[in-house]
Parts: C-alpha cells; structure tokens; sequence
DNA sequence: ACTCTAAATTTGTCCGGACATATTCCACAT
DNA sequence: ATGTGGAATATGTCCGGACAAATTTAGAGT
C-alpha cells in the first residue's frame, strides 16, 4: 500500500520513503540520512524539496537535524501520538471543534443491559444514539469513534438529533461551553470491539481507551447528554498535568 | 520583554508576535490571521519568511492553515500551558498513603528499549526500580502493580531506594508534596502482562490500564521520579471532573 | 601524538519568481 | 430566492539563487 495516489507532493513522496525505510530497520538510531544535496542529486529536485522532505520526516519525530552536522535517526518507530491535555470543559470543546466528526448512523435505541451500565442509565430505556468517526482536520486518519446518547425530552434538540442533516449543528450548539456545568469522565480499557475496528481501521481486540463523559446542565443535575469514545491505544493515549495546592 | 536577542530570525520574531497577541486574547477562535500577502507587506519580507512565520505559528496548535481559506484561530491558550485542575498532587498523595504498598522487587537495571520509550528515557541508561503491589489497607486484593524508575543521582535517595527495608519510606519522604512541582500523568490501554497479572491475580491479557506519572521538583525541570502502574480494568476506572473556567 | 587554525561541509535564513489547487465571493442566469 | 460558473483570493508546491552560522574535517605547526 505505497501510494495508488500519483497527486502526492515530491517532498511528501520522498519523505515518505524514508520514514518507511527508518520502520522497516534500514536505519539504526545515530545513523545519517542523505544530506539535502545528495536528495537534490540523487532526486534530481531542489534544495527547497529536499528540505521539505527532511522537514517531513523530522514532523514524525523520528530523525533530528543540526546545523552543519546533519539528519541523525532517534528513533526507529513511531512515538505515541498523545492528545493535547484537557484540563477544562474549554478545552474538551476546543479540542471538538479542532477536528472533524462525521456521522456514522443515527438511531433510536432500546438501551441494554451493557449500555445502560456505560451511560447510568436503565436498561430498556429509550435512547436517541448517534455514532460518528472523529477524525483529524484534513487529514483520513480518524482518532477514535463516539457514541453519543440523548435521553428524549421531546424538545427542539431531539428533533435536531433525529434528523442526520442538523444532528452535528445540535451537538455543537448543546455543548455550548456556557450551558454546560460540569463534565464527568470516566476513562478505563477495553478490547476494541470489531466494528468500532473496521470503522476507524484498527486492530480488532487491540488494547484501546474508552471514554466516557456525563455532560451536565448548569445546574449540574440534568444530563444534557452522554458520549462514548473509543481510541485505539496504539496511537492514543490521555495525558494530564496535576500541580499542588 | 520583546526581545534582548537580535539575533533571531525574522519568521520567529513575527510568529512570536502573533503567538502572544493570541495569548492575550487579540484574537478570538475562529478569527483569521494575516494572510501572507498581508504579512510580506506590512513586515517588508519575501511571501517564504512570510510561510516560515506563518508555519512557526501553526506549529504551536494554536491555529490552522487552509488552502484557499487563510490561517484561523484554534484555540486561544497553549496546550501545555494550561493550568489544568483535574486533581491535585495532595490527592493523588493522599490516595497513596490510604494505600499499602508492598514492595515485591528491587533492582538496578538497563533499560529496554520499550522501557526507555515508557519513561521518555534513552535506551541503555541505568535506572533503579523498583516493583511492589497497592493494596486496600482492609482488603487483601490487589488494586495494580506499580513500578518505580529513577535515575540515580549518587544522593541519600539512592541509598535509600536499593536497600528493601527503607524503600518504601525513601519513596514516601521523596514524594512529598511540598518538594513536587507537578507530575505530568499518561494513561493508555495496554494488554495485561502475564508477569503482573500472576502478581495481582488477574488475567492474562485482559484489558489493563496503564498509568504512567513523572513528578517533577519544585523548579518543574528535573523528574524526581517516574512511576507505572498497571490497573485491572475489570476492576478500575479513572474518573475525573471538569468545569468551565 | 597533540593542539590550534582554516577550509570544507551542512543546515539555517532569506530573497526572487512561477504555476497548481482549494476556497471564497460575486455577478449572472434561472 | 437559488444556484451556477468564473474571477479573485489564499495557500501549496517547486524552482532558482545568495549569504550566515554551526559543525566537521583536514592540515599545519609544535
């Protein structure tokens, strides 16, 4: 699976090659990559490619470069792809809005015994559930997929939810940061499950992280509504500062 | 305290610029940046410093380029910057002391690769570790296993850490809140160990959370210590709750 | 064998230009 | 109003060149 892509940018296209090149153990870490004139003569391509090329393969964090020394290898896999530190409800929006969620289904569910005990909630409670690939911006990689439930309070919102054209604007304008009180979440480990797998093209039964997050109103009782995201922990995982007092 | 030094280059002085009047909340989420047309003319500087200032900026997370559209605003506070109040170190101390830790191992060891990687560690470096099990004081069963890396400083800490009778009160008395400046904590999925799930009487890989802590001194700089522990999902979760600023 | 210096190497910064591609905007037709 | 298409705008890719700054290498001298 190079590329079935022939629009792929030279410096992407070269980049690429090395990354894969430095995975596969062609590399040992210490070891120098080409210098750009030798990827300019060898790729018959300018200095300005060439250095878009070590630039992108120095994103990954795999080499470091030096000013008249060179591109040296750290690393020989990838490192963990680590969320940005959520410390607030600001953030968690923040972090909504900074990538892309794409509707996958949208249902009204008898919740199960299994759900139910996800969500608190009781089983065979009617549950408005949506499912969604949240992924980042520009970019196919998705980062994890979510469940999100609605109690039904026969309201504007509900009608919103059932309707996938407006379901992602009703989401965004209930999780306004000023109606939301607080948010309790609840992180723990799971097997990836075979059809979150094959949607965000993972491992089936590869260690992964689920989140769970209660949003409350600003009265901090009511639920405004539930979601549950699923990470592959191969590439994810959750990271907070604690500082004292 | 623009800047004393004269000697940084143009893109990084500019993409500073814009970098602090974000953080002073001159610009909202959502809001365009000059495009590089704009900056070239205003900065007199050629359309490629304008793309360096620009990519400078990008690189913080603070804001995101799209073709054909321009530079907006992301979010309005670094990522790492953030004083996040999940929990505070007291009671992340304070569960510890509610807690028994029984040491199982104590060593002097070479790091492994996948060691190295877990602690942001190189591989090879010596470390001390030290292996035990956290009890409920009135339960016999385990909560997880815990490891303890630190990197010998030849002080009374040392000392201390390799002699099994006073590891425990070395750790204690190291760990105390008044020395710690903050303590950077990741979470992952990770698929129970046969070595750990024998020790705490679970199952071999069954879904496990792996929380990994760095406490670091009161300067922020130096890491005291690093800890990884290993919970049961079955049996535990890791709860938080988050308010809006 | 060693040290110090100068040259060569390598990356960093900065300028100029050209065309490609994605998005936005607006006039025009429906 | 609606939407369709093309122009204007904005970023992406790629080329050429020049000099600066850090590092490495090689050589001269002791």
């Amino acid at each position: 699976m190079t590329n079935i892509k022939t629009s792929m940018p030279k410096y992407q296209i070269i980049g690429e090659q090395f990354i894969n090149r430095i995975l596969n153990g062609e590399f040992s870490v210490g070891d120098s990559l080409p210098t750009e004139k030798e990827l300019c003569e060898h790729f018959k391509i300018s200095r300005h490619t060439a250095r878009e090329a070590l630039r992108y393969i120095t994103n990954t964090g795999l080499v470091e470069r030096r000013q008249g020394s060179g591109t040296n290898v750290l690393r020989t896999s990838m490192p963990e792809a680590i969320n940005p530190f959520i410390g607030s409800v600001q953030d968690l929006l923040q972090h909504g809005n900074a990538t892309i969620f794409k509707l996958d289904k949208s249902d009204v569910v008898l919740l199960t015994q299994q759900q139910a005990e996800l969500i608190n909630a009781n089983q065979g409670d009617t549950y408005i559930q949506l499912g969604g690939i949240r992924h980042e911006p520009h970019d196919k990689k998705p980062i994890c997929y979510t469940y999100i439930y609605r109690k039904p309070q026969q309201d504007h919102v509900d009608v919103g939810l059932k309707d996938i054209t407006s379901a992602i604007k009703t989401i965004k304008e209930t999780l306004d940061s000023n109606k939301i009180g607080k948010v309790e979440q609840t992180i723990t480990s799971i097997l990836m499950p075979e059809l979150v797998a094959n949607k965000i093209g993972s491992e089936s039964n590869s260690p992964a992280l689920q989140i769970i997050r209660h949003y409350y109103d600003k009265g901090q009782t009511n639920i405004i509504l539930v979601s549950e995201s699923i990470y592959p922990a191969k590439r994810f995982s959750y990271s907070t500062v604690l500082f004292p007092e």
